[in-house]
DNA sequence: TCATAAACTGACCCATGGGTCATTCATTGA
DNA sequence: TCAATGAATGACCCATGGGTCAGTTTATGA
C-alpha cells in the first residue's frame, strides 16, 4: 500500500478518455464493493460485475486486488481528507468560536461514509495496511489534534480558557465524535447517531461543564 | 455465533478433567491467534500448533472454526465483560461521585485488550457477527449508556447538575473511552493511550468545562 | 473496406485453507 | 500381558477466489 504512490505500473502515465472514465468506474465499483463486504472478504468478480466489466479488464487498469484498493483510497478516499486547518491561522474572533468551528469540521468529517470504511479496513487487517494507518495517524488523528490543542493553547493566552486547559488531552473534546465511525460500521441499523445533537451536547458540556454555577 | 449458546453439538454434557484442559489449551491458543492475526486471517493450522495438538484434534473440541470462535467468546471474553451496575443502587453519596466512579469503570473496561479483540472480530465482519454485535449493543453499549443517563438524571434531580444535563446525550461524556479500543488495534505502536490521564482530563472538562468562571 | 492495434472477455490455473477420516497411539481394566 | 476403547494424528479432499492469457470484439485510420 503506497500512499503517496508516484504511479507504479498498471495507472501509469496518461489514459485516454474512455480509459480514464473505465477506470473511473472500476474505482466506484471497487468503493462499493468494499465498503458493503470490506476488503477481506470483497471479490474481485464481484467489483467487476457492479462496474459491468469482465474480471480480465480490472487487471488492465490495477495489477492486484491490493493495488485497486490503493486506487479507491487515493482516489475516493483522500481528496476527502483535505486539510481543515487554514482557517485556524486566518481566524481572528474568539478562541472559543474557533474551537467551536474546528470541533463541528472535525465532527462532519468523522460522520461521513468514507470515515467508515478505512475504519473497517484499517482494523481488519492492520498489518497490511500499516501505510494507509500511518498516513491517517499523521494527518488525520494528529492534524486533527494539535488544531485543538494549538487552540486550547490560544484560549488559554487570551485568558478565555483556564490554565490547566492548556495541558489537557485534546481528545476529551472531540471522543465522542471519533467513536461514530464505529458506531456507523456496528450500529447502523439501530438507528444513525445524531450528529447535530451529539455536536450540540458536546460543545454546551465542553463550555460550561455539568455543574451549576457555584 | 449463538452467544448465549446452550451447549451444541461438539462441546456437549461433562467433559473429564483431561478433556476439558485440552478444551482449555486450545481455546485459550485460539484466543491468542484470532488476537493476533484477526479471525478471517487467522489458520487453524496455526491454533492447533499453539495448543501444540494436531489440526484434527480442533474439531474433536470444535465442529467448526465459528464454533470455536464462540467458545472463545464464551469462555474468555464475556466473562471479562461482566455488569458495572449494582454498585448504582447501593450508592448513597452524590451525584458526581457516582458519575465519577462509573466514569473510571468504563475507562478502565474499555481499555481491556479483550475489548480490542472484540471490536476487531465484530468490525471485520459485521454481517457474520451479528449476534456478538447484538449483545454488545445490549450489554455493554446500551448499559453503559443507561447508567450514565440514570446518573444524570440523580445529580438534576439532586440539584447538583443544571436543568439540561438530563437530555444529554450521554456518549459526550465517555466518547474518549470507547474509543481507546480503536486506539489499540491502530496505534498501539505510537504509544498507547495515558489513560489515567484521559480519565482525569475528562472528569476536569465534564465538572467545569473550560471556561474561567464569569 | 480492410489491416492493425488496442480493449475486452471469461474459461482456466493454482495456491490457500477449512474440514474429513482411516490409521496410529495411549489408557484402562481384567 | 493383552484386548478394547477412545483420544489424537496428519495426509488428503475440495470449494473458493486471486490472477492469467489465448482468443474475440471494437476502434482507428489509410
Amino acid at each position: 500500500m503506497e500512499i503517496i504512490a508516484t504511479a507504479t505500473s498498471a495507472e501509469c502515465q496518461e489514459l485516454s478518455r474512455s480509459q480514464r472514465r473505465r477506470r473511473d468506474d472500476i474505482v466506484q465499483a471497487a468503493l462499493k464493493v468494499f465498503d458493503r463486504d470490506g476488503y477481506e472478504a470483497a471479490k474481485m468478480i464481484d467489483i467487476a460485475k457492479e462496474a459491468e466489466v469482465a474480471k480480465g479488464t480490472l487487471y488492465l487498469y490495477f495489477d492486484t486486488k491490493a493495488a485497486l484498493l490503493e486506487g479507491v483510497v487515493q482516489t475516493a478516499i483522500l481528496p476527502a481528507l483535505e486539510q481543515i486547518g487554514g482557517v485556524a491561522r486566518a481566524h481572528t474572533g474568539s478562541a472559543q468560536e474557533l474551537l467551536e468551528h474546528h470541533i463541528r469540521a472535525i465532527a462532519a468529517r468523522q460522520a461521513s461514509p468514507e470515515m467508515k470504511m478505512l475504519l473497517r479496513l484499517m482494523i481488519s487487517a492492520p498489518e497490511q495496511h500499516s501505510q494507509l494507518i500511518k498516513f491517517f495517524h499523521a494527518h488525520v488523528v494528529e492534524e486533527g489534534l494539535e488544531l485543538i490543542r494549538s487552540t486550547l493553547r490560544k484560549g488559554v493566552e487570551s485568558g478565555e480558557f483556564r490554565q490547566d486547559v492548556a495541558d489537557m488531552d485534546p481528545l476529551v473534546l472531540v471522543g465522542s465524535h471519533v467513536f461514530a465511525p464505529v458506531w456507523h460500521n456496528l450500529f447502523q441499523e439501530k438507528g444513525p447517531l445524531d450528529i447535530e445533537r451529539l455536536v450540540e451536547d458536546n460543545l454546551k458540556m465542553i463550555m460550561s461543564g455539568l455543574l451549576v454555577r457555584s
